[in-house]
DNA sequence: TATTTGTAAGATGTCAGACATCTAACATTT
DNA sequence: AAATGTTAGATGTCTGACATCTTACAAATA
């Protein structure tokens, strides 16, 4: 992993006292001196983490007044969202609404890429499932996380729809830790190769409502799982 | 409107180039001192021009070695991803994916929301079905445009979720446009009133599968309308 | 008095030049 | 052939200065 530049560190610095708080919504941050001389930066290194954050839509900088922070609805990081919506009690209610995030467009995709999968991609897609089982055999877990991620990819691109991919692509690291997390289990893995078995085949059958259904089923599978994975480490 | 800055202009400039496809993904942007002296501004500038460009994931900064396109799907800007799906021969294929994806999102977001929604929150969308009503009546199409946001608007917040809302926001910026054009023909106002209206009624039973149902067909709607819409302009 | 205008403080926007540090390629030495 | 040194070119950061915009307040005006 890359080192962080001083620009980042000061961004994320800020980033964190505005999730704090320090800085509600509206209200403005302090000026690019005053933040130089906290941080002990030049002013140029708080510019273009400021930047950064304006590019996110987290502030508005506006010229001879100031810079402010922008409403949590105006965010245009997933992440940063996330990390300000995991700062409160609940992280737990955090990751429930973001697999409720990823069944809309991943059972959105499936049905979508049930009119236009190629045969190839079929192929593929059974390729991943023989390769999750195989790696469940052999209690090989990164090899089983990668098929599994591999699967959901290939629909994705099927779907034929660059938005989704745009939407998914910050939301496929923010899961990825979680999904080895949860697929440690043996019997959540052998869900998980049911249930993508039965997406391959329905979409293999070019219907579009099984397709979105098998899918479906698969993501309140993994909700469940995470609900009592979530479960299980509040009461450790 | 603001007038934009030189960081901004350089922005766009560049983005501009690399949608273009001067600069295809994997290959490197000219040097900042050589952007510097192409826009005729100081390297500063530039560097906070990359700055916004990199927070959108659109470049990928490298000390030592350069700036480098990142592929599309990693770009985490609607907006400039919209920007390089309609540059090609078909605009009407993004316009399309668009609402695609909005369907995902505003279909879930209604599911989410039947079982959760407060009855004041009932009220207001009746309210705001009686607003559109109102507005066709007397030809008012930005208070029909107005109350049919509003009335999505209601259901998002509802839904509960906040990373659908993020997500959604940028869609709601770039679609605001095509609505108004939408929404001048009368029937298709008819239609859309009949559609909230259904909306509404199925959301004050609480069953989740009507209000996505409702939400669904509404969205097939808006679908169709935008297909002989864009047709129609083709054809003209 | 009420309105307009002028002035100044504080904020961001931009510039110039300098030095530091990292990377990659090439030349040199072993 | 491998290890090492050198160098060019790229980004990272700093310093200090001036420009321009916004706001508030005071002064001049009708």
């Amino acid at each position: 992993m890359a080192r962080k530049s001083l620009v980042g560190v000061v961004a994320d610095e800020l980033l964190d006292r505005i999730i704090a708080g320090e800085f509600p919504p509206g209200s403005s941050v302090p000026g690019e001196l005053e933040l130089s001389a906290k941080h002990e930066v030049s002013r140029m290194t708080v510019r273009e983490a400021m930047k950064t954050l304006e590019a996110q839509r987290i502030l508005s900088v506006e010229r001879g007044r100031g810079t402010f922070v922008n409403p949590l609805n105006r965010w245009a990081s997933l992440e940063a969202v996330l990390r300000a919506a995991s700062e409160g009690v609940n992280d737990a209610s955090a990751a429930i609404q973001l697999i409720e995030l990823r069944r809309m467009l991943e059972t959105g995709a499936c049905e979508l890429a049930a009119g236009r999968i190629s045969d190839a991609d079929i192929g593929i897609l059974h390729g991943y499932v023989a390769a999750m089982r195989k790696a469940h055999g052999s209690d090989d877990l990164p090899g089983f996380v990668e098929a599994d991620l591999a699967f959901h990819d290939v629909i994705l691109r099927a779907s034929e729809n660059v938005f989704v991919a745009v939407l998914f692509e910050p939301l496929h690291r923010v899961l990825e830790k979680r999904r080895t997390e949860t697929s440690k289990f043996r019997d959540i893995q052998e869900h998980a190769i049911g249930h993508h078995q039965a997406i391959a085949e329905a979409l293999e059958s070019r219907d579009a409502a099984r397709s979105r259904s098998a899918m479906d089923a698969h993501m309140q599978q993994t909700l469940d799982d995470l609900k009592s994975y979530v479960l299980e480490a509040k009461t450790a």
